[in-house]
DNA sequence: TGTACATCAGTGAACGCGCGTTCACTGATGTAC
DNA sequence: TGTACATCAGTGAACGCGCGTTCACTGATGTAC
């Protein structure tokens, strides 16, 4: 016979408190990121603010460089979904840049700690992490190229001619310039809508360059 | 009377001797820094490293954050110093970018130590440490930003007429390109002389077709 | 439904260790005359 | 040139502290029958 015995409301399961302390360490951590690296952040102080005994820690990650992965993994694997929703039923190149940017800067706003963590992390100190956040961008990039191969954006050129090489040259191009813009958007005066603005209308202005410089490289 | 007693050759003299120490400890924080960040790492492990007590690490330096903002200075100060002469004598924009990447990827791999502080601290988790290299890689901008107005480079458009502000956006790009594209030479295996090649055929073709987009930028 | 047992997330004490900073000091280098 | 004093880079002992990891444990949740 299978016997259900589902925790009442007010009460958790196991996996379900389990989960909820997990979550709590990955939040502990990011909040502590904000002003300082992984690598100098301690066992201790992530338990501590996560409001259970360091010993409780080994049951959920090996070591700190877990826990870094599986935060890449919260940050980015996110972001990834939201971006792809973001490129459907838009044309005009100018329309795309806009409206990417416009919903960067509303992701950085909503979740400052990912953002720094990824910029922070990229190249610091942990080499799992710095692996986990490298194989993200290059799903970014490789995605951001099948989009371009299908002429979904940018109507323009015939990027369906390009070969593959030179599409990926494009595509990393422009997710690195995504993450510097992040980057420099957190390091804008967060209180100051004006330094944000200035921020973005640099970073649309370099991305349109970016796509004149596409297009020309296209027909050349 | 003006009495000068020069030390003898063998015997250095107390400023130079202070001078020696004060570069060992950097040399010694550097080396340190290969798989580490600056907030990780710990003032008796430098002094150690530089073969002294650690007290006498406050003779040099009030804390490891002033210690960071040296280094900063060691390490782009000189690469300004060098990049400033590869741009003069020469005029076609593939030459430009062609050597100025040929010098980028000698640098990096001579100073690999200095690079790899520059990207990791670059966003680390030290403000002090993070305003200088702002404020270096801010001055590469501008001073590139002179040299287009000047139309020492890339002759073909007419940058002299450019607004500062699209110059500015230009330059900041490109030297935001430059950081990245080190940074990358560093990830690349280091005894793999066709990785490091991939890199720099790779970061060339997005350097060209970045001056192609401020090209059609500046006829548009 | 009730009972007896298994699981396992979280506990709390204990450990040895390296940390940053203080302090009074030493002794070679530098200076005044 | 010689002497007496000042400077100050580097020393070494000492401090209290928080660290990562170990271990045997507790007790609520889950399961078998």
């Amino acid at each position: 016979m299978n016997h259900r015995h589902p925790a009442p409301p007010d009460r958790l399961s196991r996996p379900e408190q389990k989960a909820r302390t997990r979550q709590a360490l990955l939040d502990a951590a990011l909040a502590l990121m904000e002003h300082r690296s992984l690598s100098s952040i301690g066992l201790r102080e992530i338990t501590r603010a996560a409001g259970v005994t360091p010993t409780a820690f080994y049951r959920h990650f090996p070591d700190l460089g877990s826990l870094g992965v599986a935060l890449v993994d919260e940050c980015l694997g996110t972001l990834r979904a939201t971006i792809r929703t973001v490129r459907d039923g838009l044309s005009s190149s100018d329309e795309v840049i806009n409206r990417s940017m416009d919903v960067l800067a509303r992701q950085v706003r909503d979740h400052r700690e990912h953002f720094r963590f990824v910029a922070r992390e990229r190249h610091g100190g942990v080499p799992a992490v710095r692996a986990a956040i490298a194989e993200q961008l290059d799903l970014f990039a490789v995605e951001l190229a099948t989009d371009f191969a299908d002429d979904k954006l940018l109507g323009g050129p015939r990027f369906d001619r390009w070969i593959a090489a030179d599409l990926r040259m494009v595509t990393s191009l422009i997710v690195n310039h995504m993450v510097w813009t992040a980057a420099a958007l957190l390091d804008a005066a967060p209180d100051s809508a004006d330094a944000e603005a200035r921020v973005i209308d640099a970073a649309s202005r370099q991305l349109r360059l970016i796509v004149l410089g596409a297009r020309q490289w296209a027909t050349s």
